[in-house]
DNA sequence: TTGTATGCGTTATCAT
DNA sequence: ATGATAACGCATACAA
């Protein structure tokens, strides 16, 4: 049935005119397809080709402007160099700020580095193919899959990854079935804050953070709280002034009780609203207080854009290109079957201008560093805060 | 030869563990495969499919996750739901200034709507699967594909183009045989910028622009030129200042020379240094002319990020996702086989406050609009800028 | 060193 | 209404 060449070409609804297949260069070259293959693959697999023949072979791809067709080559290799992004909010949201951008351009160097495309699973939005919360099911086009958002499926993602489809968070997650993740060092960045703060002479350094039980919050409390530990510092609940309304929380008088009591330095956490850091800052001029000079001050994360034009905050940046390619990284060696490691990115510690040696009219005896020393009310310092180290 | 199933699966040296095909959906369903890409192509194809059976397939293809290979699909002539983005500098370059971030916003989005996603070529980067001047070829994988930077291999291109493979280029071409683009219609753009000029009462009006031959730079200045012929104003070498290096040659003198000659409004051009508008204002700051009262400036171009303090100048912006978004719509019609429309997106007018009607104290005639003066937007006989509609 | 045969997963044609 | 079967273009185990 079927005579030979009847309905060869032009089958599809894309019509794809004369593209030269390796058949043809191996007509023109007088071999055969596998050498044409063998030879324009670079594919040496332990033999050799003759330097005549493959003269002939390039000669002929080259002269008919032979490319090798993407599709075909993937299907044949059983794998198609695709990593797919998912992100569940827009991925290029009108406000930059918000974006995922800074973690794209690490994403995208370190793809590129590892011969991989993306594919970029236009959101939850409907209209997609998927639509809704199947979104995810898409992901299979790919070879691994990046989570961006933090608002992914759970049950299907967990799906995928039970079915040993290659996934990577960018962000920790707490799921003990979840998916690799990767994630910024939150609480050795913080503890190094806090190093730099003790170092420099200060005693009575009190952590500002917002009511909120994400990991990026506890993490950086726990820093904190290693930091003072480590210093012999007293870590019992006077240490961390915790609000879910800091603006109205953190008045002006509290920040002076703190000053007369011995605080010298304040650490915020920063978050998407900086609320914290905000309201410190508020609270601290209120109070007649300023910075470098009277208190030390330091930002547990990056400063928002709309202060730039103040002082530089001490404090540590998250390297997002950096996560970004570490995630690409983890989902590769996922995807080639290997085992992944370190799923923790060190965050870059910000000098700032907000830092300096407690003043010395302060209260405290000024003996070195003490000893383990529990103050009086110290509750004991319960620094398990229970998230275990990642087991990725 | 060969044992049914002897090596039929892992092969390739990334072997994707339970990835479903067809096939399994077939047998879970107690079909054949055939069947399952019937009902899952939606392809009623002249017959119909029981409606029993369909939720069979539905079904197990459901359960197992199936999504089907678009390599596959690709390869079988069939259409992927996928756009390539190829950026011929990095997609995520670090310097957020110069990114393609504000057009993808509309490229996201309008692929969204139009239920596609997007594949984002790594770039020209070596490490890619193609590399080098080859990276085009991958494009192949995706059913039609956008272009974003200037520097796309034009050769590949033009033969992508010419095999029938459906390419939009962001921004203007003027190749004859070239790809498809969308492009900002800086003639109307900037024509409408003059006939706001003309409407204050200007009458002596100067272009300044840079020596370039780009058509981003010729369109503007027909544009001009068609507002000055359009209110009957004078359109000779007289109405353009043209150099390579207006720091340089855009003197205080000959700033002086022109006001002292009549000309009461400046118009630039805008291009990645900016150098021209920086000029101007350079320029008349020594001269001691300030700006609304003295001479009035617009900017035919969004204002470089570094100006944001200054006062915002009158000119017009780029509707960046909107361009973005056409050139999908545009490319999800090629790919659809329609016919592609218009390629001009309109750019806004920015009203600023660098606008004032002239001083009475120039040496003009208060005579009212002499000529021809068509109120009316009469739309074209218009850019004639002679780059033809495309072709696609 | 080169050629032969076969499969990758899908769509499309033609029989049933 | 379904099921065989043949491509699509390339890569590879295996034979020569």
């Amino acid at each position: 049935m079927r005579e030979a060449g009847k309905r060869t070409r032009g089958r599809g609804t894309t019509a794809r005119p004369g593209r030269p297949r390796q058949a043809e260069v191996a007509r023109l070259a007088g071999v055969s397809q596998t050498t044409v293959s063998l030879v324009l693959g670079k594919k040496t697999g332990g033999a050799a080709i003759s330097e005549e023949t493959r003269q002939k072979v390039v000669g002929a791809a080259e002269s008919l402007g032979y490319v090798p067709d993407p599709a075909a080559r993937r299907l044949a290799a059983a794998r198609n160099n695709l990593l797919g992004v998912f992100s569940f909010t827009a991925t290029f949201p009108t406000d930059v700020q918000h974006s995922y951008y800074p973690f794209l351009v690490g994403v995208e160097q370190e793809a590129a580095a590892q011969g991989y495309d993306l594919v970029l699973f236009t959101g939850s939005s409907p209209g997609g193919t998927g639509g809704g919360t199947h979104a995810l099911h898409r992901a299979r086009l790919a070879d691994g899959c990046l989570i961006l958002g933090r608002h992914a499926p759970t049950a299907e993602l967990c799906r995928l990854v039970a079915e040993g489809f290659p996934v990577v968070h960018l962000g920790r997650r707490d799921e003990p079935e979840g998916p690799a993740w990767v994630g910024a060092d939150y609480v050795s960045a913080s503890r190094g804050v806090v190093e730099r703060l003790v170092a420099l002479g200060h005693r009575r350094i009190v952590l500002v953070r917002e009511d909120d039980e994400a990991p990026a919050s506890t993490d950086r409390e726990q820093g904190v709280r290693e930091g003072l530990e480590e210093a012999g510092l007293p870590v019992g609940p006077e240490a961390v002034f915790r609000s879910a309304d800091p603006a109205r929380e953190l008045t002006s008088d509290r920040v002076r009780e703190w000053v007369a009591d011995g605080v010298t330095a304040f650490v915020a956490e920063e978050t998407d609203t900086s609320a914290a850091w905000r309201a410190l800052n508020a609270a601290l001029a209120e109070a007649g207080l300023n910075c470098p000079g009277d208190v030390s001050l330091a930002l547990l994360g990056s400063p928002p854009p709309d202060a730039a034009d103040g002082p530089t905050p001490a404090g540590f940046d998250i390297p997002r290109a950096q996560l970004g390619a570490a995630a690409v990284r983890l989902l590769a060696a996922l995807v080639a079957g290997e085992q992944a490691s370190e799923p923790l990115v060190a965050c870059t510690f910000r000098p700032g201008d907000t830092l300096a040696p407690p003043r010395r009219t302060s209260p405290q005896p000024p003996d070195p560093l003490p000893g383990p020393r529990v103050p009086g009310r110290g509750r004991n310092r319960n620094t398990r805060t229970e998230q275990g180290e990642p087991t990725q």
